[in-house]
DNA sequence: TCTCCTTTGTAACTCTTGTTACTGCAAAGC
DNA sequence: GCTTTGCAGTAACAAGAGTTACAAAGGAGA
């Protein structure tokens, strides 16, 4: 855990700090695809991602989904912290993007340490701004974009956390991240195919110019 | 100041920390429909909001607008929260939607009282929970809802803000705050008129029952 | 009362998105 | 090889929301 910490945080946080992370948390790996919190449940500790990535996801009562925002290395979800600082149960599932390491802190230390680590304040506030402002952005996607703006921002974000320019995925899957069809998004991805914007293959995007 | 403090926020903070912010505070009264924060506008001091109510709004490159949520006495706006600690610029725009009395907390204050208070770390933390949630709200009503219940639920929104069951508006003010067209909104309220649901007036919408 | 301006009602049309239905293709397993 | 299954392409249509245009009603002020 040593290395992977220091890697991640280890210009974050004050050796202290780091020391007491290192004592108190336990490092949790978590394949691709497999859930990670589901909305509903109650949240015991808090994550903090030193590997891989995760995707955030929001559903309505009709079992539909819209995704969220994508957490990186460095990131810790605030909808989860939040909900540990209030005792509330999860208004968000998450769900590994990648193959993914994450330390659990017990939400008894969190208390302490905001009371004791000026660094940790400040990690817990830029936080919760990040997310935040992730938030409004999916807002404003919603809000002022069309489908297919959507959808660039959507493959842009997605070849982005991956690291790779090729998109694993189908249409059918982009289609529940966005909370469409399967059909809208085929005909808006050809429609990119033919701007030369993106080429397609069975189960993969390749990203062009967008 | 001494009066509405206490009755805002009395039972949420302990003596000394409310006798820091009467020291340090200072009251501000916004008239009903006059700006508070601008997009774009650096924040120097946090508001607390002890009268009134203040409306968030959210704007794209195009000028158009959405309204995100509503702010209640004891509330903070966790966007500019936000914005303080991380010396950032507005990412919203604030209305106040009636006359409102704010108490302004200089910047300064509040990392030192983040470290010296738990009822200030508290008050900060369910702000940011509180808000969170609202913003989950928006995007659940964006991503997942009709215009129709959209409409529905503005018009809930309206009158409980303004404690106030007929809502003093016309439908031009309800197309910005919901960024769509004033024929759309004339429209679904003509629907939910002859539904029973509400009554309508030249400037004023009765709800009936939402 | 008359006039002007704002607000509201409505029709007709367009555009975007969602739905249904069907086809062809590719990969995996037999 | 053949069959099955999942994925992608496309047409045709439906529904919701946005746009344009115009008429009518309400209210304020002259």
């Amino acid at each position: 855990m040593h290395k992977e910490l220091q890697e991640a945080y280890g210009f974050l946080f004050e050796d202290e700090l780091l020391a007491e992370i290192e004592e108190s948390g336990t490092m949790k790996f978590i394949p691709a695809g497999e859930k990670i919190i589901e909305i509903g449940d109650y949240v015991t500790s808090m994550p903090l991602l030193v590997k891989g990535a995760i995707k955030i996801l929001r559903e309505d009562n009709d079992g539909d989904e819209l995704l969220l925002y994508f957490l990186e290395r460095g990131d810790t979800c605030a909808m989860t912290l939040s909900c540990c600082m209030g005792q509330t149960r999860s208004e968000i599932r998450a769900i590994a993007e990648r193959d993914t390491s994450l330390i659990m802190i017990p939400i008894s230390k969190m208390e302490e340490w905001t009371a004791k680590y000026k660094s940790w304040r400040n990690f817990v506030f830029e936080s919760y701004h990040s997310r935040l402002s992730e938030m409004l952005d999916a807002i404003d996607a919603l809000a002022f974009m069309n489908m297919d703006e959507r959808l660039m921002r959507y493959l842009r974000e997605k070849a982005k956390i991956n690291k790779d320019e090729v998109i694993h995925s189908t249409h059918q899957k982009i289609a529940y991240d966005m909370h469409t069809s399967r059909v809208v998004i085929s005909r808006l991805l050809k429609k990119l195919e033919i701007e030369k914007k993106i080429s397609l293959q069975r189960n993969q995007i390749k990203v062009i110019d967008l």
